[in-house]
DNA sequence: TTGTATCTACTTTTT
DNA sequence: GTAGATACAA
């Protein structure tokens, strides 16, 4: 996994050995089964080109084979490539696919890759135009060589930190707190959010527009002129300044980018409707020699307007580009007849498309499923059965197997309900987009270790670990380190010695922090001398500075998986040759795809879902306020409709064979109880290509049948207050980032008591925590309950459940 | 300084 | 139903 060498990848131009190991391979092997508007887009090599791909039509392949076209023909040479994704899922695809395409010759196309990823290595070597850099040689160029401690020269480039959304909002925080302005009034969220979409679109703080600056009381402008300036001190940048900054070098520095116009001869950009301006502006600077430009894209799955993504891009290419030559591609190879004619039924609801009509050669096919459930806890319920039967065949179908059925949602707090309920019946699934690896607490927290080591006034890295393990260092203590250092102009590392020196800080705080600083002094001085390879020293850093320890103490249920993580970065070293390579880079490896073997059901979001197809889709939580999120049209109208419209369509154009439709009439929201209307796109749905599906539902006839009896035993058992239940224990950590609370294992539940007498033995009851149980026994005011226990079927958990006082449960 | 209970405000979607 | 903020006890 070298690949990620950062060394000059232009001067690997003079190395033709992708291209002529390509040469011999047969132009018929990539071009074979193309359909002739596929052919068309992928032999026009000169010139602007538009692919107006529709789902599933098959343009992944129209593109690899296009890359493969570029090479085998010699028209270009591996490095003079450019080929960008938004994912690096997509990117890995494409480059694998090539890969297969011309066989095994993957190295090389060191310039395919996410926006995100391009930008770094480019800004890594220009990060001195926009005044960001730590390594600064002696004409202030980040490729500098330098003399250091290692040898007589080392080769250096820039080696900023790129933040990530929470430290970006702890930055804020303090600056707004800084600014003596009011937290309430100012979220540091909101704030970033408003900063991210003035990035998006190119405009550095001077740069903001009047009006826009004036919808914010200036102050937005003011703090983001702040935050730009604490970012160049801190030697970081965040998501947004990879595009911004490597804008601006364009911009401004005309030799640059000329350089880059000669270096990238051709461009290839996926999914072209989700760029947003700064990305538009990216593209059209770098094409603007040779216009030898493909974009790809389908204005019906553009989904990201949110981001700032601009439909408009897309729909304004050919003026952008005169001469572009514009392919369809309208032949779909996924879906079923049904499934398709459905999608189109429901796209067909806005207005502005570029227009295009998807056919599919198949015939027949299962019609898209609809069918309504009285709750979101019946719809899981509802849904783990159904899967449960596709994989021996129901309803006629073929059997499928777990990897090919997948849970497509709307937001991601819908997962759980999923998870809940397959934990319960032991159905295995996969959360896809979760939280990434390296956004995970104790990496996080681990990285902060290693950046210290590389480099101790890294400010940010010190806030977040002084006191992580507890070290007696509270606010105080803090306060105390950040105004040593603010009064001396130094680090905080540098401020909390000159504060031990001064003895401003007495007691185990003060010698825990000695230990610190001296334990920071110790492993920079190995980074220096390189006496321990990298790998020893982050296991040293871990050991010595008592974070291993600080998780193996702890004895929440996480704990294990933590270490977990931590051994598994501790690898991941292995990968780089030093830890400064790797921190560079891995924000951008860290992919938490594994590849596990075990056959799983796929839960992830709508948007997570584009580019991927499955067999089965099932497509839960279709309600008014839901889906369309309410949130999308108050905020953007009409626009946020039929953006949310097209998630509809990329959701439903994500099905091979099954696609299944559902909503519930209940759903708890903040956890109150909530009655829902079907979504609108279900109406928008063509009939003839729909079944509707009855549930056997608990109650018995699914949406549109009688409510229930209220206070049900079940719901009674359901409503059971289980936090504030004896053998409950909440956890919370204090600090900036986290607070958790976790349930220990359950021995009692409370409920009130009238509840306790509703019940008889042999009862099958159902809590929401626990899922399915049997009442075992009655004692008194006491009920013995089996319940299943999650991961498997069988029962094994046993717990006592024991009546409130009648104050004790808030009804 | 740390641990715990209680109040409050919030949940789209992501590189 | 959750996480952060806050208040207060240990």
């Amino acid at each position: 996994m070298s690949s990620f060498d950062d060394s000059d990848a232009f001067e690997a131009a003079a190395r033709p050995s992708l291209s002529a190991r390509a040469m011999a391979a047969r132009p018929a092997t990539y071009l074979d089964g193309l359909n002739p508007a596929q052919r068309e887009a992928v032999e026009t090599l000169n010139g602007p080109v538009l692919m107006l791909a529709g789902a599933g039509t098959g343009k992944t392949k129209a593109l690899t084979a296009r890359i493969a076209h570029l090479l085998t023909t010699g028209t270009a040479r591996p490095n003079e490539i450019l080929a960008v994704t938004f994912t690096n899922k997509a990117a890995r695809e494409m480059k694998t696919r090539v890969g297969t395409l011309l066989g095994e010759a993957v190295e090389g196309l060191p310039w395919l890759g996410t926006f995100h990823s391009i930008c770094v290595k480019l800004l890594r070597r220009h990060a001195e135009l926009v005044g960001i850099n730590g390594v600064t040689g002696p004409n202030g160029a980040s490729d500098a060589v330098i003399e250091t401690a290692t040898g007589p020269t080392t080769h250096l480039k820039s080696n900023f930190t790129i933040l990530d959304t929470d430290d970006q909002i702890r930055l804020l925080k303090q600056l707004i707190v800084a600014a003596g302005i009011d937290e309430k009034r100012w979220p540091a969220r909101q704030l970033a959010g408003v900063i991210d979409g003035w990035k998006n679109r190119a405009w550095t703080p001077d740069a903001v527009p009047e009006a826009e600056a004036n919808a914010f009381d200036r102050r937005g402008v003011e703090l983001y002129a702040a935050y730009q300036q604490r970012l160049v001190t801190l030697n970081a940048v965040d998501f947004g300044d990879l595009l911004l900054h490597t804008v601006s070098i364009f911009q401004n520095h005309d030799d640059v980018l000329d350089q880059y116009r000669r270096w990238f001869r051709y461009i290839l950009v996926d999914e072209y409707q989700d760029t947003n301006v700064a990305q538009y502006l990216w593209l059209r600077l770098l094409a603007g020699g040779h216009h030898n430009i493909c974009c790809v894209g389908d204005d019906d799955q553009s989904i990201y307007g949110w981001r700032g993504a601009e439909v408009g891009n897309i729909l304004r290419f050919e003026k952008d580009f005169p001469g572009a030559h514009v392919v369809r591609l309208e032949q779909n190879y996924r879906s079923t007849e049904h499934i398709l004619a459905a999608a189109s039924g429901v796209i067909a609801g806005n207005k502005g498309r570029l227009g295009k009509t998807l056919w599919t050669a198949a015939k027949g096919g299962e019609k898209v499923r609809l069918i309504g459930h009285w709750d979101g806890e019946e719809e899981a319920r509802w849904i783990g059965d159904e899967i449960e039967a596709m994989q021996t065949g129901t309803r006629g179908m073929d059997p499928k197997t777990l990897n090919q059925m997948a849970i497509l949602v709307r937001a991601s707090h819908q997962m759980r309900a999923f998870e809940d309920r397959f934990l319960t019946i032991g159905l295995p699934y996969r959360v896809i987009g979760g939280p990434r690896f390296y956004e995970r607490l104790e990496i996080r927290d681990a990285m902060a270790y290693f950046r210290l080591a590389v480099s101790l006034d890294d400010d940010l890295a010190f806030e977040r670990i002084v006191n992580t393990p507890k070290r007696g260092l509270g606010d105080k203590a803090q306060q105390k380190i950040q105004m040593a250092a603010r009064q001396n102009g130094v680090s905080l590392y540098e401020g909390a010695r000159i504060l031990l020196e001064a003895k401003g800080l007495t007691g185990k705080g003060a010698k825990e922090l000695a230990r610190l600083c001296d334990g920071l002094q110790r492993w920079h001085a190995i980074t220096l001398t390189g006496s321990r390879s990298h790998i020893e020293l982050a296991e040293i850093v871990l050991d010595e500075s008592g974070y291993t320890e600080h998780w193996q103490n702890d004895k929440t249920p996480e704990a294990p998986g933590r270490l977990e993580n931590l051994k598994e970065l501790v690898k991941a070293l292995e990968n780089f040759d030093n830890l400064q390579g790797f921190l560079e880079h891995v924000s951008l490896i860290m992919d938490n795809e594994s590849e596990d073997a075990e056959a799983k059901v796929s839960i992830m979001t709508l948007h997570a879902a584009k580019g991927l197809e499955f067999p089965a889709v099932f497509l839960p939580g279709w309600e008014d306020g839901l889906f369309p999120s309410q949130r999308s049209m108050d905020e953007s109208g009409l626009k946020g409709l039929e953006e949310e419209r097209r998630l509809a369509y990329v959701g439903i154009t994500r099905a091979e064979e099954v696609c299944t439709i559902s909503f519930a009439a209940n759903r708890r929201v903040y956890g109150q109880w909530q009655s829902q209307l079907p979504s609108r796109f279900v109406d928008e749905l063509p009939e003839d290509h729909v079944t509707v599906l009855t549930p056997p539902g608990l109650y018995g006839g699914g949406y549109g049948a009688a409510a229930p009896q209220a206070d049900t035993f079940e719901e009674r058992v359901a409503k059971a207050d289980v936090y504030n239940s004896p053998g409950w224990k909440r956890m919370q950590s204090r600090g900036a980032n986290y607070q958790t609370r976790q349930p220990s294992e359950a021995k009692n539940i409370v409920i009130d008591a009238e509840a306790v007498s509703a019940f008889a033995q042999g009862d099958r009851v159902f809590h929401q925590k626990f899922g399915y149980g049997i009442v075992m026994g009655i004692e008194g005011d006491k009920l013995d309950i089996e319940f299943d226990k999650a991961g498997s079927k069988k029962v094994v958990a046993r717990f006592l459940v024991a009546a409130a006082q009648a104050d004790d449960v808030p009804f």
